[in-house]
DNA sequence: ACCCAGGGTCGTC
DNA sequence: GACGACCCTGGG
């Protein structure tokens, strides 16, 4: 197959499809709005454009396997989000208020080591920050690929990253996150953890205590992981700052929201929404962060 | 100039 | 289990 050779694909009166929702509600930081609205990602070796007209998904661009198989795995499309959103809908009105505010999400079936480096930068981070730093982790130890003029870089393979020493990470602005890159890189790289073991575990606790082995995975981010990679585990609910004041708000109603526990938190999610709750999280998390 | 907060985790007590 | 420290950046 020719290297630079685009391909497309559109998807038909696709249901549950929104790019601004998709790329924008914390999930991701390799897409970037265009000009014309439309958002330009870079995972694994393909380059693609996603753009919504009317009814239709339009993806183009350049993909290293059939671009139908990649993206209905990509962007999780074999998953019926219309099912899932009814459900969740009838747990009560916040709940489905906050479903028709990012009504066109997606949860991306996205790279595992990705999705560990980019969330243990995202500690105590902030979302352009973070994508200021993949990018030049990715400009660095990546590798180049020109899409319609412009320069991309995929993101550095295991054994590319394992190459930079803590002092080149500090450099990249990674600040105190840096010992944490380094020394799970190396776990990684020199086999004292295996992702593939993870990819095998039957359980997400089970998944969850490797993960946490890794320096700069707590809890939250270690949810994150399980729920944005292909790992894809939906029995979890990342507590975050913006997730810990809206659950708070709705259910808790404590005058002092740092009071409120993780595991309090946990108890409520699992409750409410069930074997749903990763998802359920998604919507919250967008919602309350976008009112602010 | 100064302070604050951001998709938290770690080390210490 | 509860604290404080922690790189850096943008916004008040």
């Amino acid at each position: 197959m020719k290297q630079n050779m685009e391909q497309t694909y559109i998807i038909k009166d696709c249901k549950s499809f929104e790019p601004k929702d998709i790329f924008e509600c914390g999930q991701c930081f390799r897409w970037d709005i265009q000009g014309d609205g439309s958002y330009t990602g870079i995972f694994g070796e393909n380059i693609l454009n996603v753009k919504k007209d009317k009814n239709e998904i339009i993806i183009s661009g350049i993909c290293k396997d059939d671009i139908k198989k990649v993206c209905d795995d990509y962007f999780d499309i074999n998953r019926d989000y219309e099912a899932i959103k009814r459900k969740l809908s009838n747990v009560d009105e916040y709940l489905a208020e906050s479903i028709k505010y990012g009504s066109g999400i997606r949860i991306l079936n996205q790279d595992l080591w990705e999705m560990i480096i980019s969330f243990i930068t995202s500690a105590n981070n902030n979302i352009p920050r973070i994508k200021g730093i993949l990018n030049r982790l990715s400009q660095k130890y990546g590798k180049k690929i020109v899409f319609r003029g412009k320069d991309y870089y995929t993101f550095p393979t295991i054994e590319a990253l394992s190459k930079a020493s803590i002092k080149d990470l500090r450099e990249i602005g990674l600040g105190f996150r840096d010992k944490y890159i380094y020394q799970t890189t190396q776990m990684i790289y020199n086999g004292e953890i295996s992702l593939e073991k993870i990819k095998k575990q039957s359980s997400t606790n089970e998944m969850r205590k490797i993960l946490l082995k890794m320096q700069g995975i707590g809890p939250k981010v270690a949810d994150c992981i399980l729920l944005f990679s292909t790992l894809k585990r939906l029995d979890v609910f990342p507590v975050d700052v913006w997730v810990r004041r809206v659950m708070n708000e709705l259910y808790i109603k404590n005058p002092d929201e740092n009071k409120v526990t993780r595991k309090e938190i946990e108890n409520i999610a699992k409750e409410k929404f069930g074997d749903l709750e990763g998802i359920a999280q998604q919507y919250l998390f967008y919602w309350k962060r976008d009112k602010e």
